[in-house]
RNA sequence: GGGGGAGUUCCCGAGUUGGCCAAAGGGGGCAGACUGUAAAUCUGUUGUCGACGACUUCAGUGGUUCGAAUCCGCUCUCCCCCA
């Protein structure tokens, strides 16, 4: 028999709350049952941490359940307060629209969106038209704002200042929680652990306006062991768009994770099986390595196909350890005009250094490297001899490898 | 609407009897050592530039002054108490 998907979500790590866990359980052994999620389309690109509630999807659509992939185009309107200290800024429409497509795009890769696999929906269509006064006099009474003042999300901002707008979020989302039971048939909503308010207002709002069971099943945030979130990197989230992030780059992010957090990441963001996942964790000291290589392999391979992972691991082979390829190598394409000027020009000119203050201060401090020769002179300047067929490794500190590519009298472009 | 307080460099946060302030300290970032492309630790660094000096900063703006982050006027923003 195979295992309850619930009780493999709860053995990947990835429940974090469940309102009514006997229910949940039953409920999502049913073929066909529905579920939500929802998506606040904040930014032109899903990030590392949507990375977990994909996977979810992913193990719940493949036990036979339905996910319904909520777009919050409507929602975006307003902006969820919860597990943020400052508001969100206010996005215009098209700029919500736009990423909602962005959203939808990157699903359809990460998803089987074949024969309906997944549900799309988006709030937009029943939010942005609501009239206002028929809104409150119909889902207002079953709110209090004593108890939604008490729920955590709020009750983090008491201090800096919650707008009005910004209040209006939970009731919302709860609204779309009985609509999409009123539509669908849907009686799960599962979502990050800071949605754990959002999800029970809307639980109960279905039990109060419908008289049906509903229930709500939150996942582990993607923290690293000492309680920082994942997926940040010093410029912001770990997109998982290529053009925001290179394959590379996000290769480089997971084969970097802490020793301590290997483990919880391969159980909430790949594949392998729990077996495989334990014999990696048996590994000690230096061969840690293996099991970030593998890691890394599996999420690059997730996100953006096999061969661009491989490629990306063979490129890191390449820059840490000699031998590889270094195609996958971030690039940056300098040309005739950048012939003869310093690298603290070069470097800056092409943002690899955020002035040349700062690339001054890379190269006095030892940290900057041609073809693996540690340049010494502040002025020493780019010639043509140093370029191998038309490329030049350098090197900013210890993991930043860059590859020039030297385009003769072209019209570049800068990245 | 009335009363009070605050706006400092990426963040938090010193500094307000005017010069010794490019501005303490911490966090974060970056570089180096150590190492395993880890963690922890240690060291350096962290406005810009034609760089042992110069230039532009302390919400905005206009003043006072030989000289202001520090004093005065106005504006904007935010918080708190009362309504």
């Amino acid at each position: 028999m195979t295992i309850n998907v619930y009780d493999m979500l709860k053995e990947r790590d990835f429940i974090a709350q469940v309102t009514h866990e006997d229910e949940v359980r039953e409920y999502l052994s049913k073929k066909g049952s529905t579920f939500y999620i929802g998506f606040d389309p904040t930014a032109d690109s899903l990030h590392a941490g949507h990375l977990v509630q994909i996977m979810v999807m992913r193990h719940l659509q493949q036990a036979g359940l339905r996910p319904i992939a909520l777009m919050g185009e409507g929602t975006g309107h307003i902006g969820d307060p919860s597990d943020r200290t400052d508001m969100r800024s206010i996005m215009s429409s098209d700029t919500i629209r736009h990423n909602a497509d962005c959203f939808v795009e990157q699903m359809s890769r990460l998803l089987d969106f074949s024969e309906d696999g997944v549900i799309l929906e988006n709030n937009a269509n029943w939010l942005l038209s609501l009239n206002y006064v028929d809104f409150i006099r119909n889902v207002g009474p079953h709110f209090t704002v004593n108890r939604m003042l008490a729920a955590d999300c709020y009750r983090q901002r008491m201090d800096r200042g919650l707008s009005f707008l910004e209040f209006n979020y939970m009731v919302m989302q709860a609204y779309d929680f009985l609509v999409l039971f009123r539509k669908r048939g849907c009686r799960l909503q599962v979502g990050g652990d800071d949605q754990w308010s959002n999800i029970i207002a809307g639980a109960e709002l279905i039990r109060r306006k419908e008289r049906e069971a509903a229930w709500g099943l939150t996942f582990r945030l993607l923290t690293t062991s000492n309680g920082q979130k994942m997926g940040k990197t010093a410029s912001g989230a770990l997109w998982l768009d290529e053009k925001k992030c290179s394959v590379y780059d996000f290769y480089q992010y997971w084969r970097n994770v802490d020793d301590a957090d290997v483990g919880t990441c391969m159980r909430m963001l790949t594949h392998l099986s729990l077996e495989e996942i334990r014999s990696y964790e048996q590994l000690k000291g230096a061969d840690i390595n293996v099991a970030k290589e593998r890691l890394a392999l599996e999420v690059t391979s997730l996100v953006h196909g096999r061969a661009k992972a491989e490629q990306a691991a063979e490129a890191a082979r390449m820059a840490f350890s000699g031998s590889g390829n270094s195609a996958a190598i971030p690039i940056c394409i300098v040309s005739e005009e950048d012939r003869g000027n310093t690298y603290m020009d070069v470097l800056t000119k092409h943002g690899l250094t955020s002035s040349k203050s700062d690339a001054r201060r890379l190269i006095q401090q030892g940290g900057f490297y041609v073809e693996e020769r540690q340049v010494q002179d502040l002025f020493e300047t780019l010639s043509d001899d140093v370029f191998d067929k038309g490329e030049l490794l350098i090197r900013l500190g210890k993991k930043r490898h860059i590859k020039l590519i030297s385009k003769d009298s072209q019209v570049t472009t800068l990245d």
